[in-house]
DNA sequence: ACCGTGGAGGGT
DNA sequence: CCCTCCACGGTC
C-alpha cells in the first residue's frame, strides 16, 4: 500500500467531521503515488471550505462515477459525486464510499474518475471514502453488470455477492504485514512491479463498457499478450522446482483431450471443456481433487490465476489439500463461507492485492478478484448448491462461463454425471468434451447390479425390517469383510411424494399440475402446492386410480440397517452433521446423498435405497439428478467394487449407471428436453408473487412477440397462509438477452411507481416442473 | 426506502 | 395571504 503504517484514523479514511477537527500538514502530504499534485496548500483551503459547507474539488479528475448500493431496480445505474479535494488520494477506482442518496447516507463502490459529469444539476460530495483499499477490479465490475444483466437483477445485488464485507482491522494488519516483511509470503509480492494492485491491474484488463454479453463463440485462440510477457512467472514460494520434481500429464493421462487441454492452458489459451471424470476412490482418495490441482498448475505455469469452484466444504477441502500438494504451501488461498467474516475478509485480500494467484471456494467464490485468470473449473455443476439463493440468483456455471468468455480464459466444467446444461455448451461448440477411455473406465467403475422392486427380500429378520433384498444383504456383509461400506438414503424430511400405483408416474393434481402428498393422519393426498385434497383421482397415463408413497421413512431405514448388522459401527452423515472422511477400518455408512464421506482407500461395497424417492420427484431434472447422486457415490467406491441400486433395470438411468455412460443418458436428456421445449434447450423464466402482482406484471411487461407465457398456476408459499402464483416464460435460446432485458424493463418500471405488489422474476430456475 | 416539491384546502 | 398536509416523483 501506499504507505507503511496506516493508523485507523488516517483522514482518508474518516468522515469529514473528523479531519475538520485536526487538520494537519503531516496528513495531508500522503498523496498516492503516481499521482503527483501540489497538494498541500490546495488541500487546506479545501478543509477550510470545507467549515463553510462548499467542498473545494479535487484538482484533477473532480467527478466520482458510483454505484450505489439500493436495493431499487430503477436506480441500477452509475450516479457522479464531487470528489472533495481532501479525499482525493483516497478516492481510487474500486474503493468504498458513503455517499448522501436521497437524503440518507448508503454505500457505494467508486467505480471510474472522470473529468465531467452529463448531471444537469450540483453534485453532491463524497460524504467519505470509507478506505482506499480497491476492493472492486474492473473485471469484477465488469462481470457484475453482466451477470446482473443476465439475471434482470440489479448491480447492486450482484456486487453484495461478488465483495466479502470490509473488516477494518485485518485491512490495516495485512496491510502492515507485507510492507514491514512480516508476512511470510511478501517476497513473493515484492517480485510484482508494484505495490499498489489498483493501478497495476488496469493495465492488462478486457474493456469494462462494452455492450451487452456477447454469444459464446468457440475460440480457442491464443491470447494478445504471451505468457509470462508483463510479470514473468511469478512461482508462489515453495511452488515450482522444491516441491514439484516433474510436469507430467498426472491423472489427465487417462483422457483422451487431456494433455492437449493441459497444454493449450500453459501457453496462455483459452481451452473450454466438459470433463467427464473417471470414478473410483483408491489410496489416493478420488483422483478428480488432484487433475484439478495439475490443470490449475499448468495454468500458473502460462503465467496466469486459476480459480476453483466446488459445491460445498466438503469438496473444498478434497480440493484444497490436493492444490497444497501439487502447487506447495501458500500458493492459493480457501474461500468458505465457515471462515468467518475476519479470516475470509484476510484471504479475500490476498487475492485482490496480487499476493495469490489461484482462488479455491464455494459458490461466492466465482466472483473472487483472481488477478490475470487463466482457469475456472466448476465441479459437479448439477449440484444444486451452485445456484445462488440471494437475488439474482446467479448460477456458478453461468458467471464462470461469462467471466472465463470476457478474460478468455480456459474454463473446465468437470464432474462425474454430466448436466444438460453443459451437453448444450457441447452441442453449441462452445465447450468441447475431456471422456476417458472405455477401457479405463471399465477399469475404474464399480460393478452395478440392479435389484427392482420385485426382487427377493433378504431372509435375515433384520434386514427383512429395513427392506433390504437379499442381493443387498450379501453384497454389504462381504464388503464389510474388507472395510466400510456405503449406504445411501433418501434425505430426511422428503416428503414422500406420490406416484400411480400401477405405471409409477408422478400423481399431480388436477386443478394446479403440483405433486401430491401424504400428510400425518390424513388418509387422503394433498396437493402440495394449491391444498387441494385428491377426491377423485386418476392417472392421465394409465387410468389407474391407486397412489403409493415414494419414499420408504429415511431416518427409521438407517436405525434398521443398524440392527440388520449387529456387530459393525455404524456412522452416519447427513443434512446435519456432515462426515467428511471415514477411516478404512469396517463400518457401515449411512449417508444422505452428497454428505457421503470420502473413505480413505475407497469403500468397499454399497447399496443406493433411494432411487425411487429421487425418480419419482415430480422435477424436470428427475432422471439426471438421480444419476448424479448415485454416481457421485458410486465414484467414491474401490475399483471394480460391487455397488447395489434399488431401482428397476429397465429405466434408462439405471441403465446408464450400470454402463457408467453419464454421456449419452446427458445427450438423450437434452434431445428429450429439446423435443418437450425445456431448458436448456429454451431459455426460462418465472415470476413468483402474488395473483395480483403476477397478473399485473404480466400485463406490462414488453415480452418479444414469440415469447410465450405459461400460468400463473398457484404455488407453495413460503410463508403459508398467502396465496402465490408462478408463471412461466419461455422463449428461444437466443432471444435470453432480449427476455432478461424485458423483465428487467417491467421490475424497473414497477420499482418506479412503487407497485405494492412484489414479483420475483428467475431466470433459468432450477425448479422446473 | 426516503426526501423534497408543489397543489389544494383551510385557517389567519 | 400564508401555512400545512399529503401525494407524487426523483434519487448524482
Amino acid at each position: 500500500m501506499t504507505h507503511a503504517n496506516p493508523s485507523p484514523d488516517d483522514d482518508a479514511l474518516l468522515p469529514l467531521d473528523a479531519v475538520r477537527e485536526r487538520p494537519g500538514p503531516g496528513r495531508a502530504a500522503r498523496a498516492r503515488p503516481g499521482v503527483v499534485r501540489a497538494a498541500g496548500v490546495a488541500r487546506e483551503q479545501g478543509v477550510a471550505e470545507q467549515v463553510r459547507g462548499v467542498p473545494e474539488p479535487a484538482a484533477e479528475l473532480p467527478v466520482a462515477r458510483v454505484v450505489v448500493d439500493t436495493p431499487l431496480p430503477h436506480l441500477d445505474r452509475l450516479f457522479d459525486y464531487l470528489v472533495p479535494a481532501p479525499l482525493d488520494a483516497a478516492a481510487v477506482p474500486g474503493c468504498r464510499v458513503r455517499i448522501r442518496f436521497a437524503g440518507k447516507l448508503v454505500d457505494g463502490f467508486l467505480m471510474e474518475r472522470v473529468e465531467t459529469t452529463e448531471h444537469q444539476g450540483r453534485l453532491t460530495r463524497l460524504e467519505r471514502v470509507v478506505s482506499a483499499e480497491p476492493v472492486l477490479t474492473p473485471e469484477i465490475a465488469a462481470l457484475a453488470r453482466v451477470v446482473a444483466d443476465h439475471y434482470a437483477g440489479t448491480m447492486a445485488d450482484v456486487l453484495r455477492l461478488a465483495v466479502p464485507p470490509r473488516h477494518a482491522r485485518v485491512e490495516a494488519e495485512a496491510v502492515a504485514a507485507s510492507g514491514t516483511g512480516t508476512d511470510p509470503r511478501a517476497e513473493s509480492e515484492a517480485a510484482e512491479p508494484s505495490g499498489e494492485p489498483g493501478s497495476e491491474r488496469t493495465a492488462g484488463e478486457p474493456e469494462t463498457g462494452e455492450a451487452g454479453p456477447r454469444p459464446p463463440e468457440p475460440v480457442r485462440e491464443r491470447r494478445e499478450h504471451g505468457p509470462g510477457e508483463e510479470q514473468g512467472v511469478v512461482p508462489g514460494p515453495g511452488q515450482g522446482g522444491d516441491s514439484e520434481p516433474e510436469r507430467g500429464p498426472g491423472p489427465w493421462a487417462d483422457y483422451r483431450e487431456g494433455e492437449a487441454f493441459l497444454a493449450a492452458l500453459a501457453k496462455g489459451g483459452s481451452p473450454r471443456a466438459v470433463w467427464t471424470a473417471l470414478p473410483g476412490t483408491d489410496q489416493d482418495g478420488p483422483g478428480w481433487p488432484r487433475a484439478v490441482a495439475v490443470a490449475v498448475r499448468e495454468t500458473l505455469h502460462g503465467g496466469r490465476g486459476a480459480l476453483v469452484v466446488l459445491p460445498d466444504g466438503k469438496d473444498v477441502a478434497l480440493a484444497d489439500a490436493a492444490l497444497s500438494a501439487v502447487l506447495g504451501p501458500g500458493a492459493h488461498v480457501a474461500l468458505t463461507a465457515d471462515l468467518g467474516p475476519a479470516e475470509r475478509y484476510r484471504r479475500w485480500l490476498r487475492l485482490s492485492r496480487g499476493q495469490v494467484r489461484v482462488a479455491v471456494g464455494t459458490r461466492a467464490a466465482a466472483f473472487a478478484p483472481v488477478a490475470d485468470l487463466g482457469l475456472a473449473v466448476i465441479w459437479d455443476d448439477g449440484d444444486d448448491l451452485h445456484s445462488e439463493r440471494l437475488a439474482p440468483y446467479p448460477h456458478t456455471r453461468e458467471v464462470l462461463a461469462l467471466r472465463a468468455h470476457r478474460a478468455r480464459a480456459g474454463l473446465l466444467i468437470g464432474g462425474y454425471a454430466r448436466t444438460a446444461e453443459a451437453t448444450q455448451l457441447i452441442a453449441t461448440g462452445w465447450a468441447g468434451p475431456i471422456v476417458a477411455a472405455r477401457q479405463a473406465v471399465r477399469a475404474r467403475a464399480p460393478r452395478v447390479r440392479p435389484a427392482g422392486e420385485d426382487s427377493e427380500l433378504a431372509r435375515d429378520e433384520a434386514a427383512r425390517a429395513a427392506r433390504l433384498p437379499s442381493l443387498a444383504w450379501r453384497i454389504l456383509r462381504t464388503g464389510l469383510e474388507s472395510g466400510p461400506v456405503l449406504v445411501q438414503v433418501p434425505r430426511r424430511g422428503y416428503l414422500p411424494a406420490l406416484a400411480c400405483q400401477g405405471c409409477r408416474a408422478p400423481a399431480r393434481c388436477g386443478h394446479c399440475g403440483g405433486p401430491f402428498a401424504l400428510r400425518g393422519g390424513h388418509v387422503a393426498p394433498y396437493c402440495r402446492w394449491c391444498g387441494r385434497i385428491a377426491g377423485e383421482w386418476r392417472c392421465p397415463s394409465c387410468g389407474g386410480a391407486r397412489v403409493r408413497a415414494q419414499v420408504v421413512g429415511a431416518r427409521r431405514t438407517a436405525e434398521e440397517l443398524g440392527r440388520a448388522f449387529p456387530s459393525v459401527r455404524v456412522k452416519t452423515s447427513g443434512r446435519d452433521g456432515v462426515l467428511a472422511t471415514v477411516g478404512a477400518a469396517r463400518a457401515l455408512v449411512v449417508a444422505t446423498p452428497g454428505a457421503e464421506p470420502v473413505p480413505e482407500g475407497g469403500y468397499a461395497a454399497a447399496v443406493l435405497l433411494d432411487g425411487w424417492a429421487l425418480l419419482g420427484r415430480p422435477d424436470l431434472r428427475a432422471a439426471e439428478e438421480t444419476l448424479r447422486r448415485w454416481m457421485n457415490a458410486a465414484a467414491l467406491l474401490r475399483p471394480s467394487a460391487e455397488l447395489v441400486v434399488l431401482a428397476d433395470s429397465s429405466l434408462p438411468v439405471v441403465q446408464a449407471l450400470l454402463r457408467w455412460d453419464p454421456v449419452t443418458h446427458a445427450e438423450r436428456e437434452l434431445a428429450d428436453r429439446t423435443e418437450l421445449g425445456f431448458p436448456p434447450a429454451v431459455k426460462m423464466a418465472t415470476l413468483t408473487g402474488s395473483p395480483a402482482g403476477v397478473r399485473e406484471m404480466l400485463g406490462e411487461v414488453a415480452l418479444p412477440p414469440e415469447a410465450q407465457v405459461l400460468g400463473p398456476v398457484p404455488v407453495a408459499s413460503p410463508r403459508g397462509d398467502q396465496v402465490r402464483e408462478r408463471a412461466m416464460v419461455r422463449i428461444a435460446r437466443g432471444s435470453g438477452a432480449t427476455l432478461a432485458a424485458a423483465l428487467k424493463g417491467a421490475v424497473g418500471v414497477r420499482s418506479a411507481r412503487k407497485a405494492a405488489e412484489v414479483v420475483k422474476v428467475c431466470i433459468d430456475p432450477l425448479d422446473v416442473i
